[in-house]
DNA sequence: GATTGGCTATAACGTGACATTATAGCTGAC
DNA sequence: GTCAGCTATAATGTCACGTTATAGCCAATC
């Protein structure tokens, strides 16, 4: 197996095209196309297939991707290092939108920018647990349900969940509520097949609610958007703070999420390093 | 920097030897010559000089050589698991003679050697910890003074030490001795030099003990082994058993030492992380 | 359903990088 | 001084890789 060839399908693994990856190489579209076929006669497995008009990786094309991504950088790193230059690589932080609004402003604000760049990947929080097992991203934060036993996983903070009701509601006087109480509502919910969505219909099918979809919206800040518009209740993590006009009420019976830091092991890095001590440092307490 | 050169100088560090290594790759040394030549100036630094007749390697060289034999080992283990093999390398530990013999016995007995070969490494502490940040061996343990912060580490077991005497000594009545008790005596010691030396010297000169040096022995059971022959009065670790016709005292004031488990932090293998657990396992209770 | 556009995959061909042999240069030992 | 054993350089041939050209494939559009 040739060290290249490795790299430049790596590549091809982010664009998913010989024609675009090849620009990016400055290599001519064939000249790519070769490489990659003989890496696949090395490993003696497809790399990818085709699907419909575009190409997707297999199981080993995704693995020897992220294989060549993390040698990729490790060996960028050893580099600077024996010549005692400053580690010059971004850090990469893949986050969810709701942790990376309501969990790692405090990290985020303290991490010194200006030493170590910082890139961040909002994206949902499975996909981000994905950029750091295809070496995309150095620390993912995100919820997550089952165990991840290929990664490091630190739990962070354990959230539960509250339904925003306007102040004007029935229920508004409630202290809490429970599943039952929302038989019959409207609610602004995540898009079907989230985390999210499924424990909640879980959640209140089980209680036997009737209830509605007002709105489906993706992300926090939207869905108490909508809200407060009192186009439906919405159900957020109680790290959410109720907009003006909306009370949150805890809703009884939900499971409580763990959000956890996630990790590859290996390639230690400071700025990294620093990364993860400010995530941790601040996003335990609470 | 083509990864082949980096893989070729890793051949060339093990041996110092050019004309040994290229017959290791099977080519002419000349070929290997080039490409070592070719990553020194890629990294921009010498990766080694002449040392009287033979060579040694730079500080950079060390790092290059280690990043090759680490990527290298990642290489084949990625290849073998997306081929669904078995994972095939070695897992090497490196330890020093005495953690080997009294410290690491059970856990290499259970280890499942058939699954998972397992090569020993005995060597001097230090040199152990060394074999881990060269990447010539996955595990260590040893005794480590100072605090090793490139590796990860884990402590075992703190000991401290014994002076093993002679049945028929005058002090072979004593519960425990002092430093001050050993004066006059003559001591069967480390070599000078050895960490075990210098912490030796240290108490009994601090002490402002006249002592003298009646062997020079390498290794806890050589050292036994001298004691019992009466040739002096040996100082060693007190997991050692006393011979037959000998006490172990306590020696009062010398310092515990901590035999640690070093591992390079990165490159999780099942055989290597079921080895450290057995260690870990058998060796901290006590 | 023929046509077109955009991509992947293969073929043919030229060039440059690398491995080889030969040999000069260096160093310590006898 | 001479020899042995190694490192380092030079000259040379061959093969691997990158190039251009083009065939093949698929889906969208009229």
């Amino acid at each position: 197996m040739d060290y290249d060839w490795l790299f430049a399908f790596a590549v091809f693994a982010d664009h998913l095209s010989f024609t675009r990856a090849a620009r990016q190489l400055h290599i001519s579209q064939p000249a790519l196309h070769v490489q990659v076929r003989k890496l696949s006669e090395a490993v003696g497995r497809p790399l990818y297939r085709r699907s419909g008009r575009g190409l997707v990786l297999t199981a080993e094309g995704s693995r020897m991707a992220a294989f060549g991504r993390e040698v990729e950088e490790r060996g960028r790193a050893v580099l600077e290092e024996v010549r005692g230059q400053a580690l010059s690589g971004p850090v990469v932080l893949a986050s969810g939108q709701g942790a990376l609004l309501y969990l790692l402003g405090p990290a985020i604000r303290r991490f010194p920018r200006r030493t170590w760049p910082l890139r961040l990947l909002a994206m949902a929080g499975p996909d981000a647990v994905q950029a750091v097992r295809d070496a995309r991203a150095h620390l993912a934060v995100a919820a997550i349900d089952g165990p991840v036993d290929d990664l490091a996983c630190a739990r962070l903070r354990s959230v539960g969940q509250r339904a925003v009701v306007p102040s004007s509601h029935r229920l508004a006087r409630r202290r809490s509520l429970r599943p039952a109480d929302l038989d019959g509502e409207a609610l602004v919910v995540a898009p079907a097949g989230s985390p999210h969505r499924r424990m909640l219909s879980q959640l209140l099918d089980g209680a036997g609610c009737a209830w509605t979809v007002a709105v489906e919206a993706t992300g926090w800040e939207p869905m108490l958007h909508f809200a407060r518009l009192r186009l439906g209740i919405a159900v957020v993590n109680d790290f959410c703070p109720a907009p003006r006009g909306t009370v949150a009420l805890p809703l009884e019976g939900a499971p409580r999420v763990d959000y956890q830091l996630v990790e590859r092991p290996g390639l230690r890095t400071r700025g990294v390093d620093l990364l993860r001590s400010l995530i941790v440092g601040i996003a335990r307490p609470t």
